[in-house]
DNA sequence: ACTACTGTATTAAGCATCTAATACAGTAAT
DNA sequence: ATTACTGTATTAGATGCTTAATACAGTAGT
């Protein structure tokens, strides 16, 4: 079943971001084997060049270690994987309320809001 | 001075927003006369052949009415405004609140975290 | 040794976006 | 009428993203 992504934004990075949220939540844990790329490119329904971007983007951040011909595996460094979770919710956190702002919309409305929308899900 | 854009996304949609924000929070009135796309193209610092695809949009859903050659003003229809508000307000929510609970964020900590990034700005 | 799996690299094609440079028809003011 | 301004259309080129089809070198298990 192929992942549900976004058309205004490269594939590649949504389904980095996918893969960070598997280890930032601890669906891949520290040291844990990663699929490989075919098999993720598979499973997101996305070409294996695309994925292989995703995952070099990954070994850069630090958030995996490859071994040249034999796998990935999530980093063991789990401050790093920490950060990188602060990292992702400062950044949406910051994009939502410059938006939000330029909508006009009071901080009062906007927690009133999203209490509302919170519990739809 | 151009307006800071996300490179991530198609430049017309952003401008595109940008207007629509200009719209909404009245800065420009029911009514009023749109800049010409060349003018808030040059304003924007894009090409007046992008400004002009986010103009077309801007037509399409009604917020502005297009005079064939002689410009463009912005609808009447404060409804219609109201309801392109909402719909605005509510994407980005839908968006934040999906987001946020994909990274493990309980309610309680997004409140706290959003009440603290509003009082920077 | 053989097999099946790794990550990686390359080439080609299609597609959307963006820019640039023009051109045209109609409106408004002089 | 002339001038300066509208929106609109067209053509071309550059770039980035995505897919597809291969190929290669190294590892692990048998």
């Amino acid at each position: 079943m192929p992942w549900i992504l976004d058309n205004n934004l490269p594939i590649y990075t949504q389904v980095l971001e996918r893969i960070e949220i598997r280890i930032i939540s601890g669906e891949y844990k520290p040291g844990d084997k990663l699929p490989s790329v075919r098999e993720l490119a598979s499973e997101a329904g996305v070409n294996p060049n695309t994925m292989q971007k995703a995952c070099t983007e990954l070994e850069r951040i630090g958030l995996v270690i490859t071994q040249r011909t034999n796998g990935r595996s999530v980093t063991t460094d789990e401050e790093l994987i920490r950060s990188c979770k602060d990292r992702l919710i400062r950044n949406r956190m910051q994009d939502f309320v410059i938006h939000m702002q330029a909508l006009g919309c009071g901080k009062e409305t906007v927690i009133t809001l999203l209490q509302q929308e919170w519990e739809e899900n």
